[in-house]
DNA sequence: ATAATTCTAGAACAACTGATACAGAATTGT
DNA sequence: ACAATTCTGTATCAGTTGTTCTAGAATTAT
């Protein structure tokens, strides 16, 4: 019982998404906040308890929509190896995409808000491990379709593939250049591929 | 002529860089930078022209104070592959060592204030542009001494180099463990070894 | 209809924001 | 000594911050 809530859950929340991502936590105002989400102030803090919760709840939201979602379309359909190379490709795509240059939300909550407060820091925490577990998990896969070589280190590789997807993004906020963005990926791919024989390196032994 | 300052300026930007680099471009208020200086908000504005003039002149001493100084000192009396080795190895000391998690001023501001102001934009992307031109210039001194195999690609490997920095300064804002930040590393860095033969990969054709 | 409950709009709260005004203190050249 | 100039502490400016309050509108169960 009660009066009912006039305004779209779901709109609400998305405009907090784009508002917090667009200024940052401490930047977006809750008068802003709340603008976005097509409601008033007496609402937000009714439906969500205040700003911190709000933006708890907006990253679970961002979670779902932004990696969740490309981490389930691209393992479905998709050898292992290339759903980590279409995982880069898309990260890299996005952020010459972006023209306001807005970034990851996680990415930039990782250095915004996490330090200053442990529990979303946790949080944030919880999502790039959600990441690394998806290049584990296909780097595992491919070594076993023998898609990738059998000798690397499928934890230490996912680390590192998930220190270059961060590094990307942090380099795209300056210089947005596809050229630069690649060449930070290529030589992490580099040690996905089967090394050729036919073709040695100069310079060995 | 005119009265002469009473304050430190070397003291004053090193305060208004700690309180800029603990708390964040916005976030830093005028009287808490003031504070930190050790001079009061009228001094400041005389001297600095404002918030924002501050922070242009905090980010260049920070520049100086941290990679400058760290490029130089590594950069005499260490070989080319080496002084790569120690800059990356050095970041993660100094990451691990950062207890309140503070980061990299550099990074913190290419996330924070670069995407809302080109022109800080430019100024953070010239730093990072001079810490790549470190990389590339090891290496390539690198492969002349017969350090490095000449057949990787200076360019990119110095885009990876860097990205993979930025990487482990985002990583080690929520999770601080030396084994998290090594793996990002170590294979970036093994992309500087020259290949053993007696030991050949599995898993090669 | 009445009671109970939940939502909404808008005003209000004290605290803080970056920036400026002002008066006075300190300095140098004349 | 005097004018000219520059620095400094305090007060102040209008505007914004996150949050709370108040009054009333809308809903359901009885």
């Amino acid at each position: 019982m009660g009066r009912l809530k006039e305004f779209d859950e779901d709109k609400a929340i998305d405009g907090a998404v784009a508002c917090f991502w667009a200024r940052g936590y401490e930047a977006a105002s809750v008068r802003e906040l709340a603008d976005h989400m097509g409601i008033g102030g007496a609402s937000l803090y009714n439906a969500y308890g205040g700003k911190r919760a709000l933006f708890v709840a907006a990253l679970a939201r961002y979670a779902d929509r932004s990696f969740r979602e490309r981490i389930a379309r691209l393992e479905t359909g998709r050898r292992p190896k290339q759903a980590i190379e279409a995982f880069l490709a898309e990260i890299i795509d996005r952020s010459l995409k972006d023209r306001d240059r807005k970034g990851c939300l996680l990415v930039n909550s990782a250095l915004d808000v996490a330090p200053h407060d442990s529990g979303i820091g946790e949080v944030v925490a919880d999502y790039l491990g959600e990441i690394r577990a998806f290049f584990r998990r296909n780097i595992v896969a491919a070594q076993a379709a023998a898609q990738v070589p059998a000798d690397i280190d499928a934890e230490e590789t996912s680390g590192h593939l998930l220190g270059v997807l961060l590094g990307i993004r942090v380099l795209a906020r300056t210089q947005p250049h596809r050229e630069t963005l690649e060449a930070v990926v290529r030589p992490a791919l580099r040690l996905l591929d089967t090394r050729p024989v036919g073709k040695p390196r100069r310079g060995r032994k």
